[in-house]
DNA sequence: CCGATGTGTAACTGTTCACTTACATTATGA
DNA sequence: TCATAATGTAAGTGAACAGTTACACATCGG
Protein backbone atom coordinates (compact mmCIF):
# COMPACT_ATOMS: atom_id res chain seq x y z
CA UNK A 1 0.00 0.00 0.00
CA UNK A 2 1.87 2.56 -1.35
CA UNK A 3 1.77 6.50 -0.67
CA UNK A 4 -0.85 7.51 1.97
CA UNK A 5 -3.71 9.87 1.08
CA UNK A 6 -3.75 13.34 1.39
CA UNK A 7 -7.37 13.96 0.44
CA UNK A 8 -8.65 14.71 4.10
CA UNK A 9 -5.83 17.47 4.39
CA UNK A 10 -6.98 18.36 0.68
CA UNK A 11 -10.88 19.08 1.63
CA UNK A 12 -9.98 20.62 4.62
CA UNK A 13 -7.50 22.95 2.64
CA UNK A 14 -9.81 23.70 -0.45
CA UNK A 15 -13.11 24.21 1.79
CA UNK A 16 -12.86 27.63 2.97
CA UNK A 17 -12.03 28.69 -1.14
CA UNK A 18 -15.08 26.60 -2.26
CA UNK A 19 -17.43 28.57 0.38
CA UNK A 20 -15.62 32.09 -0.78
CA UNK A 21 -16.74 31.18 -4.15
CA UNK A 22 -20.39 30.22 -3.20
CA UNK A 23 -20.71 32.96 -1.63
CA UNK A 24 -19.32 35.18 -3.99
CA UNK A 25 -21.09 33.86 -6.86
CA UNK A 26 -24.11 31.79 -5.88
CA UNK A 27 -24.73 28.59 -6.71
CA UNK A 28 -25.56 28.12 -9.99
CA UNK A 29 -23.19 30.77 -11.48
CA UNK A 30 -20.32 29.23 -9.66
CA UNK A 31 -18.40 26.97 -12.40
CA UNK A 32 -16.56 23.51 -11.08
CA UNK A 33 -13.92 25.31 -13.53
CA UNK A 34 -14.05 27.56 -11.63
CA UNK A 35 -13.67 26.53 -8.71
CA UNK A 36 -10.75 24.25 -9.63
CA UNK A 37 -9.09 27.55 -10.86
CA UNK A 38 -9.59 29.42 -7.49
CA UNK A 39 -8.31 25.76 -5.76
CA UNK A 40 -5.11 25.73 -8.63
CA UNK A 41 -6.19 22.47 -9.39
CA UNK A 42 -8.15 20.40 -12.07
CA UNK A 43 -11.54 19.65 -12.43
CA UNK A 44 -11.16 16.15 -11.90
CA UNK A 45 -9.64 16.29 -8.73
CA UNK A 46 -12.28 18.64 -6.82
CA UNK A 47 -13.89 15.07 -8.33
CA UNK A 48 -11.85 13.11 -6.55
CA UNK A 49 -12.64 14.51 -3.43
CA UNK A 50 -16.33 14.66 -3.75
CA UNK A 51 -18.51 13.06 -5.73
CA UNK A 52 -20.01 16.15 -7.48
CA UNK A 53 -20.56 19.69 -7.22
CA UNK A 54 -23.93 19.60 -4.95
CA UNK A 55 -21.21 17.49 -1.81
CA UNK A 56 -19.12 20.93 -2.75
CA UNK A 57 -21.92 23.32 -1.78
CA UNK A 58 -23.18 20.97 0.73
CA UNK A 59 -19.87 20.83 2.58
CA UNK A 60 -19.62 24.62 2.18
CA UNK A 61 -22.69 24.96 4.20
CA UNK A 62 -21.40 22.72 6.96
CA UNK A 63 -18.02 24.52 7.11
CA UNK A 64 -19.93 27.81 7.79
CA UNK A 65 -21.99 26.69 10.43
CA UNK A 66 -19.07 24.85 12.16
CA UNK A 67 -16.92 28.15 11.59
CA UNK A 68 -20.05 30.23 13.46
CA UNK A 69 -20.58 28.15 15.80
CA UNK A 70 -16.86 28.18 16.99
CA UNK A 71 -16.54 31.67 17.37
CA UNK A 72 -20.12 31.84 19.50
CA UNK A 73 -18.22 29.22 21.48
CA UNK A 74 -15.60 31.21 22.17
CA UNK A 75 -17.48 34.15 23.24
CA UNK A 76 -19.60 32.63 25.24
CA UNK A 77 -16.29 30.27 27.09
CA UNK A 78 -15.20 34.20 27.92
CA UNK A 79 -18.74 34.93 29.87
CA UNK A 80 -19.43 34.13 33.48
CA UNK A 81 -23.13 34.16 33.47
CA UNK A 82 -25.62 33.11 30.06
CA UNK A 83 -27.08 36.30 30.40
CA UNK A 84 -23.84 38.15 29.99
CA UNK A 85 -23.00 35.73 27.26
CA UNK A 86 -26.78 36.77 25.37
CA UNK A 87 -25.85 40.28 25.10
CA UNK A 88 -22.06 40.15 24.28
CA UNK A 89 -23.13 37.89 21.30
CA UNK A 90 -25.41 39.84 20.06
CA UNK A 91 -23.25 42.95 20.42
CA UNK A 92 -20.79 40.71 18.81
CA UNK A 93 -23.50 40.09 15.56
CA UNK A 94 -24.55 43.69 15.67
CA UNK A 95 -20.58 44.86 14.84
CA UNK A 96 -19.80 41.28 12.52
CA UNK A 97 -22.52 40.05 11.24
CA UNK A 98 -22.53 39.43 7.71
CA UNK A 99 -18.98 39.95 7.41
CA UNK A 100 -17.55 37.57 5.58
CA UNK A 101 -20.61 37.05 3.36
CA UNK A 102 -21.47 33.83 4.30
CA UNK A 103 -24.81 34.67 4.23
CA UNK A 104 -25.15 34.85 0.74
CA UNK A 105 -24.38 30.75 0.81
CA UNK A 106 -27.69 30.53 2.56
CA UNK A 107 -29.01 32.58 0.61
CA UNK A 108 -27.91 30.71 -2.19
CA UNK A 109 -28.97 27.28 -0.31
CA UNK A 110 -32.55 28.56 0.10
CA UNK A 111 -33.19 28.80 -3.89
CA UNK A 112 -32.19 25.41 -4.17
CA UNK A 113 -34.23 23.74 -1.53
CA UNK A 114 -35.90 22.06 -4.36
CA UNK A 115 -32.94 19.41 -3.88
CA UNK A 116 -33.45 17.27 -0.78
CA UNK A 117 -29.66 17.20 0.32
CA UNK A 118 -29.27 20.76 0.06
CA UNK A 119 -32.73 21.72 1.89
CA UNK A 120 -31.53 18.76 4.38
CA UNK A 121 -28.40 20.60 4.86
CA UNK A 122 -30.19 24.43 5.45
CA UNK A 123 -32.43 22.50 8.32
CA UNK A 124 -29.46 20.86 9.79
CA UNK A 125 -27.93 24.34 9.93
CA UNK A 126 -31.32 26.70 10.92
CA UNK A 127 -32.15 24.13 13.25
CA UNK A 128 -28.54 24.28 15.19
CA UNK A 129 -28.99 27.83 15.14
CA UNK A 130 -32.25 28.45 16.59
CA UNK A 131 -31.59 25.34 19.13
CA UNK A 132 -28.33 27.22 19.95
CA UNK A 133 -30.45 30.52 20.12
CA UNK A 134 -33.27 29.48 22.50
CA UNK A 135 -30.64 27.19 24.59
CA UNK A 136 -28.83 30.61 25.68
CA UNK A 137 -32.20 32.66 26.36
CA UNK A 138 -33.45 29.62 27.80
CA UNK A 139 -30.75 29.18 30.39
CA UNK A 140 -30.02 33.09 30.66
CA UNK A 141 -33.74 34.07 31.88
CA UNK A 142 -33.22 33.93 35.49
CA UNK A 143 -35.67 31.38 38.31
CA UNK A 144 -38.09 34.24 37.80
CA UNK A 145 -39.35 33.87 34.41
CA UNK A 146 -42.84 35.02 34.84
CA UNK A 147 -45.76 33.92 32.98
CA UNK A 148 -46.00 36.74 30.43
CA UNK A 149 -42.85 35.60 29.07
CA UNK A 150 -42.22 34.87 25.61
CA UNK A 151 -41.30 31.30 24.17
CA UNK A 152 -37.16 31.06 23.98
CA UNK A 153 -38.00 29.15 20.64
CA UNK A 154 -40.15 31.94 19.59
CA UNK A 155 -37.95 34.91 20.28
CA UNK A 156 -34.37 32.50 19.00
CA UNK A 157 -36.53 32.37 15.60
CA UNK A 158 -37.15 36.42 15.54
CA UNK A 159 -33.86 36.63 16.03
CA UNK A 160 -32.52 34.97 12.93
CA UNK A 161 -35.32 36.70 11.35
CA UNK A 162 -32.79 40.09 12.83
CA UNK A 163 -29.92 38.93 11.97
CA UNK A 164 -31.38 38.10 8.30
CA UNK A 165 -32.80 41.46 7.54
CA UNK A 166 -29.16 43.05 8.44
CA UNK A 167 -27.98 40.57 5.99
CA UNK A 168 -30.57 41.67 3.54
CA UNK A 169 -30.05 45.50 4.42
CA UNK A 170 -26.54 45.66 3.82
CA UNK A 171 -26.77 42.90 0.55
CA UNK A 172 -29.06 45.73 -0.81
CA UNK A 173 -27.08 48.89 0.37
CA UNK A 174 -30.33 49.95 2.26
CA UNK A 175 -29.17 50.18 5.70
CA UNK A 176 -25.32 51.91 6.42
CA UNK A 177 -23.24 50.16 9.16
CA UNK A 178 -24.29 52.13 11.63
CA UNK A 179 -27.93 51.54 11.62
CA UNK A 180 -27.49 48.08 11.14
CA UNK A 181 -25.53 47.61 14.64
CA UNK A 182 -28.79 49.76 15.79
CA UNK A 183 -31.26 47.64 14.51
CA UNK A 184 -29.29 43.96 15.91
CA UNK A 185 -28.37 45.96 18.87
CA UNK A 186 -31.57 47.91 19.83
CA UNK A 187 -33.75 45.26 18.08
CA UNK A 188 -32.07 42.47 19.88
CA UNK A 189 -32.25 44.04 23.27
CA UNK A 190 -35.75 44.46 23.02
CA UNK A 191 -36.88 41.23 22.40
CA UNK A 192 -34.05 40.16 24.84
CA UNK A 193 -35.65 42.05 27.85
CA UNK A 194 -38.60 40.40 26.69
CA UNK A 195 -37.41 36.91 26.89
CA UNK A 196 -36.79 37.93 31.27
CA UNK A 197 -39.99 39.68 31.69
CA UNK B 1 -51.73 50.34 -39.74
CA UNK B 2 -53.81 47.11 -39.24
CA UNK B 3 -54.45 45.08 -36.21
CA UNK B 4 -53.36 46.50 -33.33
CA UNK B 5 -51.00 45.57 -30.58
CA UNK B 6 -52.58 42.83 -27.91
CA UNK B 7 -48.89 43.04 -26.45
CA UNK B 8 -50.23 44.72 -22.96
CA UNK B 9 -53.18 42.27 -22.06
CA UNK B 10 -50.57 39.39 -23.07
CA UNK B 11 -48.15 40.41 -20.92
CA UNK B 12 -50.24 40.94 -17.89
CA UNK B 13 -52.31 37.83 -19.07
CA UNK B 14 -48.91 35.96 -18.35
CA UNK B 15 -47.00 37.98 -15.38
CA UNK B 16 -48.75 35.69 -13.10
CA UNK B 17 -47.56 32.24 -14.68
CA UNK B 18 -44.17 33.89 -14.63
CA UNK B 19 -44.27 34.15 -11.27
CA UNK B 20 -45.51 30.98 -10.35
CA UNK B 21 -42.87 29.18 -12.41
CA UNK B 22 -39.79 31.26 -10.78
CA UNK B 23 -40.89 30.66 -6.95
CA UNK B 24 -41.74 26.78 -7.85
CA UNK B 25 -38.24 26.45 -9.78
CA UNK B 26 -36.33 29.28 -8.90
CA UNK B 27 -34.30 31.86 -11.11
CA UNK B 28 -31.69 29.43 -12.98
CA UNK B 29 -33.74 26.53 -13.48
CA UNK B 30 -36.61 27.96 -14.90
CA UNK B 31 -35.92 27.52 -18.70
CA UNK B 32 -37.49 29.60 -20.93
CA UNK B 33 -38.86 26.80 -22.75
CA UNK B 34 -40.34 25.58 -19.57
CA UNK B 35 -41.90 29.16 -19.16
CA UNK B 36 -43.02 29.03 -22.97
CA UNK B 37 -44.73 25.72 -21.91
CA UNK B 38 -46.71 26.85 -19.23
CA UNK B 39 -47.80 30.01 -21.11
CA UNK B 40 -49.04 27.75 -24.07
CA UNK B 41 -46.87 29.37 -26.52
CA UNK B 42 -43.56 29.33 -28.11
CA UNK B 43 -40.34 30.86 -26.46
CA UNK B 44 -39.99 33.53 -29.50
CA UNK B 45 -43.46 34.75 -28.13
CA UNK B 46 -42.18 35.77 -24.73
CA UNK B 47 -38.90 37.12 -26.17
CA UNK B 48 -41.52 39.71 -28.23
CA UNK B 49 -43.17 40.64 -24.83
CA UNK B 50 -40.19 40.62 -22.50
CA UNK B 51 -36.36 41.35 -24.25
CA UNK B 52 -35.27 38.65 -22.69
CA UNK B 53 -35.17 36.17 -19.49
CA UNK B 54 -33.90 38.56 -16.98
CA UNK B 55 -36.97 40.97 -17.75
CA UNK B 56 -39.44 38.41 -17.25
CA UNK B 57 -38.00 37.79 -14.10
CA UNK B 58 -38.12 41.53 -12.81
CA UNK B 59 -41.66 41.84 -14.04
CA UNK B 60 -42.24 39.02 -12.04
CA UNK B 61 -40.39 40.26 -8.99
CA UNK B 62 -42.57 43.70 -9.51
CA UNK B 63 -45.72 41.83 -10.26
CA UNK B 64 -45.32 40.15 -6.57
CA UNK B 65 -45.11 43.72 -4.98
CA UNK B 66 -47.45 45.02 -6.38
CA UNK B 67 -49.92 42.02 -5.49
CA UNK B 68 -48.89 42.37 -1.84
CA UNK B 69 -49.24 46.38 -1.67
CA UNK B 70 -52.64 45.82 -3.10
CA UNK B 71 -53.74 43.31 -0.11
CA UNK B 72 -52.11 45.47 2.22
CA UNK B 73 -53.66 48.42 0.95
CA UNK B 74 -57.61 46.71 0.99
CA UNK B 75 -56.85 45.62 4.89
CA UNK B 76 -56.06 49.35 5.88
CA UNK B 77 -58.51 50.79 4.04
CA UNK B 78 -61.14 48.93 6.02
CA UNK B 79 -59.60 49.86 9.29
CA UNK B 80 -60.17 53.49 11.26
CA UNK B 81 -57.13 53.91 13.16
CA UNK B 82 -53.56 53.50 12.00
CA UNK B 83 -53.36 51.18 15.06
CA UNK B 84 -56.18 48.47 14.62
CA UNK B 85 -54.56 48.84 10.43
CA UNK B 86 -51.53 47.64 11.92
CA UNK B 87 -52.68 44.75 14.02
CA UNK B 88 -55.19 44.09 11.36
CA UNK B 89 -52.07 43.54 9.08
CA UNK B 90 -49.82 41.75 11.25
CA UNK B 91 -52.69 39.28 11.86
CA UNK B 92 -53.29 38.84 8.27
CA UNK B 93 -49.56 38.08 7.85
CA UNK B 94 -49.40 35.42 10.33
CA UNK B 95 -52.44 34.00 8.63
CA UNK B 96 -51.79 34.19 5.28
CA UNK B 97 -47.76 35.06 4.81
CA UNK B 98 -45.80 32.63 2.27
CA UNK B 99 -49.42 31.46 0.82
CA UNK B 100 -48.55 31.89 -2.25
CA UNK B 101 -44.80 31.01 -2.46
CA UNK B 102 -43.92 34.60 -3.53
CA UNK B 103 -41.25 34.40 -1.27
CA UNK B 104 -39.49 32.15 -2.80
CA UNK B 105 -38.75 34.54 -5.70
CA UNK B 106 -37.33 37.39 -3.11
CA UNK B 107 -35.31 34.10 -2.82
CA UNK B 108 -34.11 33.47 -6.21
CA UNK B 109 -33.28 37.21 -6.50
CA UNK B 110 -31.44 37.23 -3.32
CA UNK B 111 -28.59 34.82 -4.69
CA UNK B 112 -28.36 37.03 -8.29
CA UNK B 113 -27.55 40.14 -6.39
CA UNK B 114 -24.72 40.22 -8.52
CA UNK B 115 -26.59 41.54 -10.85
CA UNK B 116 -27.31 45.42 -11.51
CA UNK B 117 -30.80 45.36 -12.42
CA UNK B 118 -31.77 42.41 -10.32
CA UNK B 119 -30.22 43.73 -7.36
CA UNK B 120 -31.99 47.33 -8.36
CA UNK B 121 -35.53 45.56 -8.59
CA UNK B 122 -35.06 43.88 -5.48
CA UNK B 123 -33.99 47.00 -3.36
CA UNK B 124 -36.99 48.97 -4.69
CA UNK B 125 -39.47 45.96 -3.43
CA UNK B 126 -37.60 45.83 0.15
CA UNK B 127 -37.41 49.59 0.50
CA UNK B 128 -40.95 50.09 -0.57
CA UNK B 129 -42.11 47.54 2.08
CA UNK B 130 -39.90 48.67 4.90
CA UNK B 131 -40.91 52.45 4.37
CA UNK B 132 -44.75 50.96 3.78
CA UNK B 133 -44.61 49.41 7.39
CA UNK B 134 -42.12 52.56 9.06
CA UNK B 135 -45.02 54.92 7.68
CA UNK B 136 -47.70 52.74 9.28
CA UNK B 137 -46.05 52.50 12.58
CA UNK B 138 -44.82 56.05 12.60
CA UNK B 139 -48.57 57.29 12.02
CA UNK B 140 -50.21 54.36 14.38
CA UNK B 141 -48.41 55.69 17.55
CA UNK B 142 -49.89 58.31 19.38
CA UNK B 143 -48.74 61.78 19.84
CA UNK B 144 -47.45 60.52 23.42
CA UNK B 145 -44.58 58.39 21.60
CA UNK B 146 -41.96 59.13 24.36
CA UNK B 147 -38.36 59.17 24.32
CA UNK B 148 -37.98 55.35 24.46
CA UNK B 149 -39.95 54.51 21.87
CA UNK B 150 -37.81 52.77 19.51
CA UNK B 151 -37.41 54.13 15.83
CA UNK B 152 -39.98 53.48 13.52
CA UNK B 153 -37.67 52.66 10.84
CA UNK B 154 -35.57 50.04 12.67
CA UNK B 155 -39.05 48.13 13.88
CA UNK B 156 -40.30 48.54 10.11
CA UNK B 157 -36.97 46.11 9.27
CA UNK B 158 -37.64 43.98 12.03
CA UNK B 159 -41.33 43.14 11.29
CA UNK B 160 -39.50 42.42 7.49
CA UNK B 161 -36.90 39.77 9.07
CA UNK B 162 -40.09 38.29 11.20
CA UNK B 163 -41.98 37.51 7.81
CA UNK B 164 -38.44 36.43 6.28
CA UNK B 165 -38.05 34.28 9.12
CA UNK B 166 -41.36 32.91 8.77
CA UNK B 167 -41.06 32.14 5.52
CA UNK B 168 -37.92 30.33 6.05
CA UNK B 169 -38.87 28.46 8.51
CA UNK B 170 -42.11 27.47 6.37
CA UNK B 171 -39.70 26.67 3.68
CA UNK B 172 -37.63 24.41 5.55
CA UNK B 173 -40.56 22.49 7.63
CA UNK B 174 -38.76 23.90 11.16
CA UNK B 175 -41.92 25.41 12.01
CA UNK B 176 -45.75 24.11 11.79
CA UNK B 177 -48.22 26.49 10.86
CA UNK B 178 -49.67 27.48 14.08
CA UNK B 179 -45.75 27.80 15.57
CA UNK B 180 -45.54 30.12 12.71
CA UNK B 181 -48.51 32.23 13.21
CA UNK B 182 -47.47 32.39 16.80
CA UNK B 183 -44.18 33.80 15.63
CA UNK B 184 -45.25 36.16 13.60
CA UNK B 185 -48.41 37.16 16.30
CA UNK B 186 -46.21 37.64 19.22
CA UNK B 187 -42.95 38.52 18.34
CA UNK B 188 -44.66 41.55 15.99
CA UNK B 189 -47.15 42.76 19.17
CA UNK B 190 -44.10 43.13 21.17
CA UNK B 191 -42.52 45.03 18.38
CA UNK B 192 -45.39 46.95 18.01
CA UNK B 193 -46.04 47.61 21.48
CA UNK B 194 -42.52 49.00 22.20
CA UNK B 195 -43.26 51.22 19.09
CA UNK B 196 -45.44 53.24 21.14
CA UNK B 197 -44.17 53.03 24.80
C1' DC C 1 -58.41 43.43 -52.20
C1' DC C 2 -53.82 44.65 -51.17
C1' DG C 3 -50.04 45.44 -48.41
C1' DA C 4 -48.35 46.13 -43.91
C1' DT C 5 -48.04 44.49 -39.57
C1' DG C 6 -49.29 41.38 -35.67
C1' DT C 7 -49.37 36.55 -34.33
C1' DG C 8 -48.08 31.74 -34.53
C1' DT C 9 -45.05 27.39 -35.65
C1' DA C 10 -40.85 24.99 -36.06
C1' DA C 11 -36.22 24.22 -36.25
C1' DC C 12 -31.73 25.82 -35.25
C1' DT C 13 -27.27 27.80 -33.19
C1' DG C 14 -23.50 28.73 -30.36
C1' DT C 15 -22.20 28.46 -25.80
C1' DT C 16 -21.71 26.94 -21.24
C1' DC C 17 -21.09 23.49 -18.06
C1' DA C 18 -21.00 19.22 -15.08
C1' DC C 19 -18.68 15.41 -15.35
C1' DT C 20 -15.44 11.79 -17.68
C1' DT C 21 -11.67 9.37 -19.83
C1' DA C 22 -7.03 8.29 -21.03
C1' DC C 23 -2.75 8.55 -19.78
C1' DA C 24 1.74 10.26 -17.46
C1' DT C 25 4.18 10.81 -13.08
C1' DT C 26 5.41 10.17 -8.30
C1' DA C 27 5.88 8.32 -3.85
C1' DT C 28 5.82 4.37 -0.86
C1' DG C 29 5.82 -0.25 1.44
C1' DA C 30 7.33 -4.83 0.78
C1' DT D 1 13.72 -2.08 -6.87
C1' DC D 2 9.36 -2.87 -8.28
C1' DA D 3 4.42 -3.31 -8.15
C1' DT D 4 0.76 -0.40 -6.55
C1' DA D 5 -2.03 3.21 -5.73
C1' DA D 6 -2.11 8.26 -5.19
C1' DT D 7 -1.60 12.46 -7.71
C1' DG D 8 -1.44 15.25 -11.77
C1' DT D 9 -2.31 16.86 -16.94
C1' DA D 10 -5.01 17.43 -20.97
C1' DA D 11 -8.61 16.82 -23.81
C1' DG D 12 -13.15 15.64 -24.60
C1' DT D 13 -18.39 14.54 -24.36
C1' DG D 14 -23.10 15.01 -24.17
C1' DA D 15 -26.77 17.60 -22.51
C1' DA D 16 -29.12 21.85 -21.36
C1' DC D 17 -30.31 26.23 -22.50
C1' DA D 18 -30.84 31.39 -23.82
C1' DG D 19 -31.80 33.54 -27.63
C1' DT D 20 -32.51 33.57 -33.08
C1' DT D 21 -34.16 32.94 -37.75
C1' DA D 22 -37.21 31.79 -41.40
C1' DC D 23 -41.51 31.39 -42.76
C1' DA D 24 -46.80 30.70 -42.77
C1' DC D 25 -51.00 32.80 -41.66
C1' DA D 26 -54.38 36.22 -39.84
C1' DT D 27 -56.31 40.70 -39.45
C1' DC D 28 -57.01 45.25 -40.39
C1' DG D 29 -56.92 50.15 -42.60
C1' DG D 30 -56.78 52.06 -46.92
Amino acid sequence: MPRRSLSHEKRREFLPILAKAFAELSYRRTTTAELARRCDVRENILYRLWPDKKAMFIAAIDYVFDLSAKTWGAILAECKTPAEGASRLLEYEARHHGEFGHHRIVFAGLSETDDPEIRAALRRMFGRFQRFLANQIETSRGRKSSKSAAEPAMIAWAMLGLGTAANISRELDLLTGAQRRRLIGQMGELLLSHSAA
